[in-house]
DNA sequence: TCTGTTATCCAAAGCGCTTTGGATGCTACA
DNA sequence: TGTAGCATCCAAAGCGCTTTGGATAACAGA
């Protein structure tokens, strides 16, 4: 039972009109009105009901998250929560909330139909974008200001706005590495290549093993869930074999914890006997070290990208025609203990 | 640029009244009528303006969940992704938004107030609580209603709704069998103990070595943020000393990470010469096998929490009078490979 | 023929805010 | 004395919906 603005207006003997351009920094106020408002407001606690504020003035202030469940993916994407964390304290700072929808498989459409129809939210952000994205044609054709946090392959990247970290050079500069130190026969432990990320991850990889004349060894590249487990079996696969990998590349620190795994269990010394290079998306809860790290590691933060698309979807937002302001976020090698020359 | 309910009116020649109704599904309106309206509001793309509709219903239909950053602890909880996304999708089964504010340390307490005097949500949902929390007596003292995932120990447990898992059951259960196999010296590595979860944790553990009157040696407990490295630089610490713990009550899957990279660097078998048991969130990113665990643990899914709560909650909202519906969620020991008879 | 029901529909108020288009009183200038 | 200009303030409309309290017509019963 908080008090509203009629109530306010009249304990104070004035109408609501002036009221409410005294808390708003309007001009047409004296300042002992203004000031008496104020301090009126502050002791009885009044706050504008949001609902009616964004009514009268026509925008929600409010920005739309869509995470698909069980959709092409049963996992949740653990970077989820440290990106929204993020762009949720930019949102904050400029006044905005954040609205968070679910949805099945394939219910996507659905959701952005209606947070444009029910006009719920004033731009929705797009996580996870596939290679061929058929999302933001849909966001796009219904006028809803949206930014992608990665790009999506099937639209030109100039026709909407993205922030993304350089996967392929990231990639590159890693297998480069690798390669300086001697290495041929480089595993590549990737996501799911039907995500951008992914794909350019590997193109990146193919690149570098082609500018440096080495074939590329096609039983040496798998793709899946980002899970210890799918580290660790088929690290273990690829060691039994005759002529195995001296060097894996591993798409996360979750990963890379169940490759190592089975590099001890062959009796193997990481950083030695075989080489580990992971991609490192800084989450504060996977400590990767930060004087020395376990792990080499191509690292993009996050957190960082959050706070980018969020600035980049308020800019949006506050200024329909201008062009979008996509950014490529640049990734780092960061050496660690994980690597060394090759042996063979 | 959606059609609103005067345009569909004048555009039926029929009343704004007439139409809504006839939409909601009330008895007032002749069937043939009612059958147009649904055609010409499908055709026509119409759903109801969100804040238009809550304004005029006095109900936001908006849950909040509010987290806390760099507060007590710089990491992202890793669970909360997965609880807010079960929640969420209860929530909009239920027709509810999910509402997800971030704010500095100690700031929580003005999100909440500002939650409540702008009517932004029709209740809160409370994530990690603390032994000694303030924040359930400032949600309560707001008339917000609310519902906490986990408890606190300075409220009487049947004075507000908590869903939670049975976190001393589960720890004094694995305790138990760790001294049903022999073993003596069990370390303990808990999160932080301010949070009541690890603390009660700690209290199983303590309970079933009383009651086997094992004396508790405080060396072999630690509590700290749940990274692998905590996990890895503990253990490795503790594995060093001239009697050393035979078994690990470890209190993530991530931190074990750490434990069993720890055991292997000291060539030692888990399962074998070293035992662990793991609390397990059944996260969808910690594989932790389902068939043949890779940990004994204890088990709990976060999922079901999530969904539980958010039920709770909306229940609570609906029907204000009701009496909290509390739930403990039992948690249930699964036996894997990295228990065994203790060898010393 | 008149009244009471029932089935349909509608005008208008209200939700709590912003904003438009004055109104009022005072000072200053000719 | 008359009027232009300025500083303050307010009544009322409007945002898009729900809901209250009728209005109207058709029909049945007396």
């Amino acid at each position: 039972m908080p008090m509203n603005l009629k109530q306010l207006a009249e304990h104070l003997g004035l109408s609501q009109t002036t009221v409410s351009r005294a808390l708003n920094g309007y001009a047409e106020v004296s300042e002992t009105t203004r000031l008496r408002v104020q301090k009126a407001a502050e002791a009885g606690n009044y706050r504008p009901n949001q609902r009616a504020l964004t009514l009268a003035k026509g925008k929600a202030m409010t920005i739309g998250h869509v995470i698909p469940l069980g959709a092409q993916s049963e996992v949740l994407n653990p970077i989820f929560s440290e990106f929204i964390a993020a762009a949720g304290t930019t949102y904050s700072a400029h006044g905005y909330e954040l609205m968070l929808s679910t949805t099945n498989a394939g219910g996507e459409d659905n959701i952005y139909r209606s947070l444009a129809a029910t006009r719920a939210v004033d731009g929705v952000l797009l996580h996870s974008p596939l290679r061929d994205d058929p999302r933001i044609a849909v966001v796009r054709d219904l006028g809803l200001p949206f930014v992608v946090h990665g790009r999506a392959l099937n639209e030109a990247e100039e026709n909407y706005c993205w922030v993304d970290m350089d996967s392929e050079n990231a990639f590159r500069l890693a297998t480069q590495l690798l390669l300086d130190l001697g290495h041929r026969r480089i595993a590549l432990l990737n996501g799911i290549e039907t995500m951008t990320y992914a794909w350019l991850r590997r193109c990146g990889y193919l690149d570098a093993l082609a500018s440096n004349d080495v074939q590329a060894d096609d039983s040496l590249m798998t793709s899946a869930e980002l899970t210890e487990t799918y580290g660790y079996k088929t690290a273990t696969e690829m060691l039994k074999r005759k002529s195995r990998p001296t060097a894996f590349l591993v798409s996360s620190y979750i990963v890379a914890l169940g490759v190592r795994r089975a590099i001890s269990q062959c009796n193997l010394v990481i950083g030695k006997d075989v080489s580990v290079v992971i991609h490192d998306d800084e989450l504060s809860y996977f400590d990767n070290g930060s004087t020395v790290p376990q792990f080499t590691s191509t690292r993009s933060s996050v957190k960082d990208a959050g706070h980018l698309a969020a600035e980049a979807l308020i800019k949006l937002i506050e200024n329909p025609d201008q062009k979008p302001e996509s950014k490529l976020v640049p990734t780092h090698l960061v050496i660690g203990s994980s690597t060394g020359q090759c042996r063979d």
